[in-house]
DNA sequence: CATGAATGAGAGTTCATTCAT
DNA sequence: AATGAATGAACTCTCATTCAT
């Protein structure tokens, strides 16, 4: 009933909600403190306040999204009960993620493409271990006779990279279609049919003949 | 009497592949247009004279790189006799390309997390003409027997979506793997290493059994 | 029941003490309220709440100042049984008073720099009570036949002038000295040094042959 | 004839006029670069243009002021035949310039009280010269028996001070006077006064008898 | 072709101050 | 008596862009 103000808790969400969506449209770079502040119809001043700078504000929004990624994986690895099954968890619960919170694919590409510059170690580290959920996923395969031998690198990149691509890219195919469409863009691609996708390929790749 | 300046085409290319690193390097934002005119040694005044403005100039740079992409793959395909030759000539190209200017994976990359923000048709254009020429592959392959139906978008993003993110995160797991060694980061993954592991996958996927 | 605070007083002297430590080191402007409540261990608001705003903190930090120097200057008076001696104290207990408490030089000086800026009549008063007492002093002595006719105004700054630079320049020529020592730049002066020597100069000044 | 503007010359000397009355009149702290901008009517990124940053500004403003004043004293000094007359030529030097430049003693006392915060060695070699000219003179007396031994500093300080306050508080003086001319303020005491006045006490002090 | 001078519109950040509890 | 939350107004500095030569 609080007059919604006046929360620290509920003011802090508040941005760091708002910074994640126009990070995520517009970049680092692009977006103001001045577009966080008026979106989250607070003062410019309590953003420094909370999170001493801009930098600051974008580490946090970034290591939100990654531990959020990382327990979903986690949770839905529970519920599996064979090593094939924890792959496939692995991809749908990224590709779910990914769709749902289509800002992410585009902050994450950036950052990768900037050799993490906004960010501080912890960020780092946040982002690796989801890399290492998969590296454990793929060892135990191989240790139980049912993958072959691969470099966990390379799958991974393999994995988060189309399915980062298909979601950031996909207003840009959907104006491509626009343009010209005798060439599939695959415009309507949903979250599952590149789920299965993903999941097939890599798992042809590892199969043990 | 002027000595080594008042070469036009000379200055321009000079401005061009300054921009052309700086934009890599920093992307697009965090890019001044005095950065550029102090690494190429001519006055900034000039480059508005070339290039009309900021967008201008980083549009001429990313239409030098696809086109140049486009015409390496071209000539590949050239000196080919099978389409799973095509289809492997493609994926080195692109990986060698990538790796010999690194700093082309960061830029796609970006420019596609912006969902072309940045970028006139033009651009949009060159982009495109690169995936055209791996869906015509992947076209005549399934013509010919030799692949079974694909959905080239998925295809064509998983080719460039493994590379570009192992060229562009290729300090970071420098990094990464100093900070913590256990897990194999692919660190030293050479191009053809690379090459070879995306080739032979995409190939078991596309297999007709 | 409150351990240690909740002692009004106490909580006020110690915001005054930091505050003049803050003030004298870095100046009126560069002293942030933050600072100051940092420093002393106190909310923000609570300086506010005592003082109602910088600019009164700052007045009672001054006045403090010069009520205590003018103390100590009538209190040393009083044990004096000439009128030299009592000029004599005045510079002595000046000097030292100075020396003490090093932070009084900066705000000084600043101050005046500023035409009196900051501060209210009440300051201003509390000065000009100090200026007063030199001035009887001499016009005493004048009466007395042991001084001659002098302009007291030119009197106080040739003496405070020269104290308040030596102490608040200390620093600054020990910076001096370990640069270029072949200038004595007086590094090592002491308190009776300086005392001695302004005296000695005035009293010359002052004689009658 | 030309339109005084784009005279780099003129523009940069003007932005340097205004900039020393504001910092004299204000302080380093109290004067934005808007009010620079705004005085010299120039756009405010020009002031950057030219001089780096604020700091920069103010250390090319300070030692432009230490180097005139060096520049006159030294060419009294050629005029002289005595090394009195040399004593005498650079109190009435000092005691005029400081009247006419009047913004210089405020700058000065406030420099000196931050301890030399805000500048560069080269400011501090320029202060630091004028010194040094008083310097050898007490010593060239010394060595011709016309003076008696002295500590250079302490001389320095007792005329820089007495005069530096003098011209700075001459409004706060004027002000106390209307409220209160029972006791002389010495509020219309001209450069000649103080002149006579520092010399013939520093002249006493250095008499042997 | 080429340049130094100049500008307008912001961007990030700071800070004195007030509000609500 | 004391505090965390919140604000408005500035301030320093940057940068893409244009002008005049």
């Amino acid at each position: 009933m609080s007059k919604t103000k006046r929360d620290a808790n509920a003011t802090k969400a508040k941005i760091l909600q708002e910074a994640r969506t126009l990070f995520s449209v517009k970049g680092f770079d692009a977006t103001t403190v001045d577009d966080i502040a008026n979106s989250s119809d607070v003062n410019k001043a309590l953003i420094y306040y909370y999170f001493k700078n801009k930098a600051g504000l974008y580490a946090q929004v970034m290591s939100g999204l990654f531990d959020a990624i990382y327990d979903e994986v986690v949770s839905a690895r529970e519920r599996c009960n064979s090593t094939t099954d924890e792959l496939y968890a692995f991809i749908k619960t990224y590709a779910e993620y990914a769709h749902k919170h289509s800002y992410f694919p585009a902050l994450l590409l950036r950052e990768l493409s900037d050799s993490g510059a906004h960010l501080p170690e912890m960020m780092f580290a946040s982002m690796r271990k989801v890399f290492i959920l998969l590296s454990e996923i793929l060892q135990k395969g191989e240790r139980e006779g049912v993958f072959i031998k691969s470099t966990p690198m390379l799958v991974h990149f393999m994995i988060i990279g189309t399915i980062n691509l298909m979601v950031t890219t996909a207003p840009l195919r959907k104006k491509a279609m626009e343009i010209d469409d005798s060439v599939d863009s695959c415009a309507e691609c949903s979250a599952d049919e590149i789920t299965t996708y993903v999941f097939q390929t890599i798992q042809k790749s590892l199969e043990v003949k």
